[in-house]
DNA sequence: CGACTTTGACCTGCGC
DNA sequence: GCGCAGGTCAAAGTCG
């Protein structure tokens, strides 16, 4: 753990764990995300907190190694006296915002040896994706949606399996992979591709309207591992404070709604640079 | 009996 | 073109 948080990078260590995939990418490339990266976050539902605690906690201690975020390779020293602790928690909170960049794919299987159909020419437009890592013994950890596990495969240079679940909600295209960490197992790193179409079915959300974002899902649903006090290293982007205490269900009800736009952005820490500078990228 | 999981087969994209 | 790895399908099995 030390070594995939304090002596390496996360990008060398999601790159290790998600080989084929490109992590952290925050749209360096002429890819455009098919949404702001703060709506992704549910920015305006954000917990203010998670703003605050970039003000005034530290950045990474090394660079990612992304040529793009590079507001992130120059902490203010200021930053660098905070406790290691508190840099690791807003690593990982910066860790778990992975965003994988579209990938073309097509297809539709045919069975018994019929004839699949032709490709189309058309990209398939992949989701933007998050992870979150939570430490837990759990593999699949409850959030308030219903899921369908779809499939599972062997992952390479991994002795764990990762799991493929779907949203049960017919119209809803939400998918999730859930794996453990090869380097620590105590490790559940899920992944979620797409936005909720719909409210939580156990869950009515009535002061959050019908769309919500796969990020805010995430930050409202929070898992029963969340929980836990962060002394158990609950790795969720949540869990900025000390005992995560602030994260049970009725954090979805008791936080206060940052009001959209400009005031949310005063923030100089380190996601905002980081957030800030893919929105402009994007508009 | 419906919802969900398991699992092997199949499909696609990518690197070589 | 081939092989590999990731991702998905769908039949069969399991469970409540």
């Amino acid at each position: 753990m030390e070594d995939m948080l304090g002596n390496s990078s996360f990008s060398d260590y999601i790159s290790s764990s998600f080989p084929s995939q490109r992590v952290f990418d925050f749209s360096c490339e002429e890819e455009t995300m098919p949404l702001g990266f703060m709506e992704l976050l549910g920015v305006q539902d954000l917990h203010p907190s998670l703003f605050d605690m970039t003000q005034q906690t530290p950045l990474l201690t090394r660079p990612l190694h992304n040529p793009c975020s590079t507001k992130i390779e120059s902490p203010p020293p200021e930053l660098q006296t905070l406790p290691r602790f508190h840099r690791h928690q807003l690593r990982l909170s910066m860790m778990s915002l992975l965003k994988w960049t579209t990938r073309k794919k097509t297809r539709k299987r045919p069975r018994n040896g019929e004839l699949k159909p032709k490709k189309t020419n058309k990209k398939r437009q992949r989701e933007p994706r998050f992870a979150f890592m939570t430490k837990s013994e759990v593999d699949h950890l409850e959030d308030e949606y219903r899921w369908r596990k779809y499939g599972q495969k062997a992952v390479k240079n991994s002795s764990f399996p990762r799991s493929y679940y779907r949203c049960t909600t017919n119209s809803c295209k939400v998918k999730k992979r859930v794996e453990r960490s090869f380097s620590d197992p105590s490790i559940v790193i899920t992944t979620y591709e797409g936005q909720h179409t719909h409210p939580s079915p156990t869950m009515p959300r009535s002061s959050l309207g019908a769309v919500a974002s796969t990020f805010d899902m995430a930050m409202q649903r929070t898992p029963s591992h969340y929980h836990q006090p962060f002394a158990a290293n609950a790795l969720s982007p949540l869990n900025f404070g000390q005992n995560g205490s602030s994260l049970n269900p009725s954090f979805l009800h008791e936080r206060r709604f940052c009001s959209s736009g400009p005031s949310l952005l005063k923030d100089h820490g380190l996601l905002q640079d980081l957030v800030s500078s893919l929105m402009l990228k994007e508009e």
